[in-house]
DNA sequence: GCCTGTGAAGGCATTCACAGCA
DNA sequence: TGCTGTGAATGCCTTCACAGGC
């Protein structure tokens, strides 16, 4: 979040204090020296912190250095939007696959990629190297394709799929789930009179 | 997410205990006891929780006995794949309205509903009661947007673009962030070797 | 015997407050 | 004087552990 917020401002601005960064962000400053402080001691006492170095820094930390091949299974309106998705942070991460168990949309093409059939999921994973994988099947679906992917592979999964999925450790999963964004919502407009 | 988990229980099971709905939601058993005290005590010692009267009382609690009516603004990938997406919690959101501001897409139709210009927006919000304003816009029009909403008198917004927004007090903003989810999975990978 | 409800303990994250340095 | 870095204080959330009831 502070590497968006520093990629926010202006290309003149040196520096930049955790004040500012603070009121960017939505947060309390000394959370924010705090947090870069696991960075480093990067700021200078009575200037603030280099704009410029602390987003290098802070790039370096996500590891996004490199780039990650990611795979979507479940290509349906979600999954096509995903596909398209400008803002996939500069293109750090490559989609390098879209598969659906779907015969119909074998063969379809999203934004230069070809949709492929579920069988070729595994060798694609291992011929691309790719590390992260996407659901976006329906819930029902959603806890095989993460057991196919972990078999292959992947060690990070991103699951838009309305169920909670369980996998081996060392994979790491992250859950978003818009139907409980707006649950959540509801629970606050019934809260706050009705 | 205990509604959610409690939903994809069988028909037939009647009760379920806390270490059941514990592993299904994949969380400790002592905090779905301490969770579901909030709402009452509807337990039954030595015999677990009625699964349709938990249902119930969530649902009651979290404000879906009425239904609320969305907004989206930002027609896009994305914002076209929500106004398709049929997995809005059983149609208690109703979207009633999608907006953009690029008059190519002013009259297209999705999913039964047609794409309004901007300046209708703040009518449209005071007519037909829409109390949820989804954004889906490109990053640099998010303020601008949540502004209207905001002005326009809905509640809860749900924001897509990747930008922190700052709102009045009243207004609850949620944040889901793709591109951040995926610089979190990658700080992941990066850590854990390679 | 089994499972809930909950005080108490523990752990983690945030915030305060200020010493230290430019 | 201005702003960082960080111990200490605070507060919140999670987990433990067990009394209480079926």
């Amino acid at each position: 979040m502070y590497l968006r917020c520093l990629e926010s401002l202006p290309p003149g601005q040196g520096g930049v204090s955790s004040d500012q960064l603070a009121a960017l962000a939505g947060v309390n400053s000394a959370k924010v020296r705090k947090d870069l402080s696991y960075l480093g001691s990067y700021g200078v006492r009575g200037v603030g912190y280099d704009v410029e170095h602390l987003k290098l820094q802070i790039g370096l930390e996500l590891g996004l250095e490199r780039d990650w091949s990611v795979v979507i299974v479940g290509i349906g309106n979600l999954g096509r939007a995903l596909a398209n998705y400008a803002g996939f942070g500069d293109r750090r991460f490559r989609i390098v696959g879209l598969f659906d168990n779907d015969p119909d949309k074998e063969g379809l093409s999203v934004d230069s990629l070809v949709i492929e059939p579920m069988d070729r999921l595994a060798g694609a994973i291992a011929d691309r190297r790719a590390s992260i994988g996407i659901i976006t099947t329906p819930a029902p679906a959603a806890q095989e394709v993460a057991d196919l992917l972990a078999m292959a592979g992947v060690r990070s999964i991103l699951n838009f799929a309305p169920a909670v999925i369980r996998i081996p450790d060392g994979v790491d999963v992250r859950r978003v789930d818009l139907s409980t964004e707006l649950q959540v919502l509801s629970f606050y407009l019934h809260r706050t009179a009705g």
